[in-house]
DNA sequence: ATGTTATTGATAATGGTTATCATTATATGA
DNA sequence: TCATATAATGATAACCATTATCAATAACAT
């Protein structure tokens, strides 16, 4: 229990230290469940469902308190697939902007783009519109590969 | 009352009969709304307060209901900024993806940006992906000049 | 070990949106 | 024009993700 990656523990340890926040079992719990899960964009409730099985006690409210907290402290990023509820990933040591997705509108799966598509795009825009950027949210919505195979969409 | 533009209103009628819906004195008022707003964003409940003031009777479920209509039917298009609530846009004619929004972290103003910019990228990612983008939502998030003079965010 | 203070869990409240349902209005065809 | 079928409306309850409240508990510094 709570022994998925010490490594990992102790970075989040140190953050929150720094911040003046505790480390706490629920808090170490909600992280293990991210890292088992990494590239799967959890959604509050699914977390919370997740991280019950190794945590019994916890509440839902603690699992929204802990994920904001985590945004907060720049662990994981908040994305908005527009399904009715936020969504979580960790964020990657050395990015400071998170992916962009693709989002199928067949089967709903979302694929990760790499950052340096966007980059001269970025540029661009802020020279021509003087402004200075600093995050993005960036998603296309089509059909995949596998769906357009199966069913004639193109 | 009800007499912004005749030539957007019979599109309208035209575009509803199509597909077996009913032109209504609420629906004409919430169309009539969103033409003299155009690149304003409203949202849902601020659409309501606005069209009251030609349609005092309105509910507000009937705004919702109309939104959610138009949006099908293709004449205004829906955008997320993660403020809490739906707010909308005129689709123009010959137009067939939205734009993307500059959005300042510090004023909340909303600028368009213009399409052609992520025309490349587009193309690239439908490439390197091989996934069929029919549409997108593209926001950075930043600073814009004006804010950027005032305080120094750079 | 102790005390300060953050954190927790349970639950009520919030707020945007949707569902329900009886009543009313629109479009259509006689 | 008028009757009729059926879609639309308004009022309001329900929904659901999220946030606020608050007394009890636990983490960390000393």
């Amino acid at each position: 229990m709570f022994n998925f990656s010490r490594e990992e523990t102790d970075k989040l340890k140190e953050q929150l230290k720094v911040k003046g926040y505790k480390l706490t079992p629920q808090r170490r719990a909600v992280l293990d469940i991210l890292l088992e899960n990494e590239g799967k964009h959890l959604s509050t409730e699914e977390i919370y469902d997740l991280v019950r099985s190794d945590c019994p006690e916890i509440g839902l409210a603690t699992v929204y308190r802990t994920l904001q907290l985590l945004e907060r402290i720049g662990a994981i990023c908040r994305m908005n697939f527009d399904d009715g509820c936020n969504r979580y990933e960790l964020v990657h040591k050395n990015e400071d902007h998170q992916h962009h997705h693709l989002i199928c509108k067949s089967c709903g799966s979302v694929e990760e783009v790499e950052y340096d598509l966007l980059e001269t795009l970025e540029k661009k825009v802020e020279e021509k519109y003087n402004f200075k950027i600093e995050n993005h949210s960036v998603k296309f919505f089509g059909y995949c590969e596998k769906c357009r195979n199966n069913v004639n969409n193109d």
